[in-house]
DNA sequence: AATTTTTATTGATTTAAATCATGTTTTTGT
DNA sequence: ACAAAAACATGATTTAAATCAATAAAAATT
């Protein structure tokens, strides 16, 4: 499986798993230009950052501010926030390996929330403008980009059904282990393992929910024998369970 | 202010307002290339076909049928919707004037959900096969494709993160008037009044919510003088409040 | 290793919205 | 214009989740 040049070099961080360009959603602009002939071999040079990492707790951008780049997570994970009027966080969604950050912002040109690390991780970066001018020249570029953007509001469509569907807290804490399975495990081969990079509070304010009430529910599948968790490690022990009650 | 050429023509449903191209979310790949030179004039032939007129409960197209036309709504109202494993109708969304319907399809080609008139309405049809040919052949259209889409998601987010924001009932439903009022007015100057073409079941499935608590925050609003309503037609009286209400 | 801070759990109580029940108004079709 | 069917409203009761409260366990800091 071929990786990005920069996948065996030190980065600082040795005990990060990059994720392969293969499974990354920006692979549309960023791959297919490099498999072309040397000319525009260098033509994502000219947009394209590769691995900037990022320390806990770095903001990639805040909301407002100018869109430059959009991003695609290569290590660890990133959550997604606004502001309430009252400054409380509101927890939008999270980004893992492969997935991208601030396309959104495309249209008013302007980043509207915050893409914050949980943890160390890292992202490819995008230069939109130097994007843009090099898509007016190579018009397959331009097709890639459409087909980037559909994707990616398909994948957001998705994730708007499942919040909307009315549902209690119990399905909404099942659905969101069996997303967060299938988006952690598509690197190998499915597993029902996982490690929860994220918070309690986090998942609960995601989900809005009270932290209370999301541990109970945690409490509640343990005793039932559906996860087991210990510390940041969970285990999905009834997958089909779950499921079942995700979309009861 | 110019208006599509079957405006004025009788298409059968006289008391429709159509509205004007100008403020149709497709008219990125209509008029620009409408006032192009002559030659590209009759492009838009090759892919739109307009003022398809729907009776009420038609449906443009079902969930799972694989993507033909994507849409925009001329008059009337469209409702989007899904229906769950024991085949109950989730509400998904609403289409006014001048919004598009389908354009979330073009990535995995094919319908993710129903499109039903609610009473009698019209559409233009762009046939995305055709659009695509054309698109290859000029530059500039497939420009304007990524600009409706990055304005779209734009639109689909919003949507998203006011529904996300874990609200009670009444501020979920001051929201919603809200939305309408600028839905529904964006057409001539910002109005107060407007004409609940939806029922209030829709509506209260649309929000999550209960017949029954839908009807009572309806009678709150009321009796409270926020909003003044009989039968289809509602006058909002106090926005502000119904503001404070919404992001509360 | 010890202490502070953050994060998570569990119980008791309250509350907002669902559910159950019934009646009224509006719309639709003949 | 009338009957039937939808759609809407309102009261009484139940319930799921929020809130209040108090610990317990992890993680971070010294």
């Amino acid at each position: 499986m071929t990786q990005c040049k920069l996948d065996m070099e030190a980065t600082g961080e040795k005990n990060h798993k990059y994720i392969a360009c293969e499974r990354c959603a920006m692979q549309p602009i960023c791959l297919p230009v490099k498999t072309q002939q040397s000319t525009t071999l260098s033509l994502t040079d000219q947009y394209l950052a590769k691995r900037t990492p990022s320390q806990k707790d770095h903001y990639l951008f805040t909301q407002g501010q100018p869109l430059t780049d959009i991003f695609a997570v290569c290590s660890g994970t990133y959550k997604l926030t606004k502001l309430s009027k009252f400054n409380e966080e509101k927890v939008l969604g999270f980004r893992f390996p492969g997935e991208l950050i601030g396309e959104d912002a495309l249209h008013p040109k302007t980043y509207t929330h915050n893409a914050i690390a949980i943890g160390d991780s890292s992202v490819c970066r995008v230069n939109v403008d130097n994007l843009l001018a090099c898509s007016q020249a190579v018009p397959d570029l331009q097709l890639s980009l459409v087909e980037l953007l559909t994707r990616q509001s398909f994948i957001s469509q998705a994730q708007f059904e499942s919040l909307i569907a009315k549902k209690s807290a119990e399905s909404l804490v099942a659905a969101f282990l069996l997303n967060l399975k299938q988006r952690l495990s598509s690197n190998e081969q499915p597993s029902n393992e996982l490690t929860l990079s994220i918070s309690k509070d986090n998942i609960a304010n995601f989900l809005g929910l009270r932290r209370e009430t999301l541990s109970r529910i945690f409490s509640k599948f343990q005793k039932e024998q559906l996860i087991q968790q210990s510390k940041k490690q969970i285990i999905i022990l009834a997958p089909e369970t779950l499921e079942n009650m995700a979309n009861s």
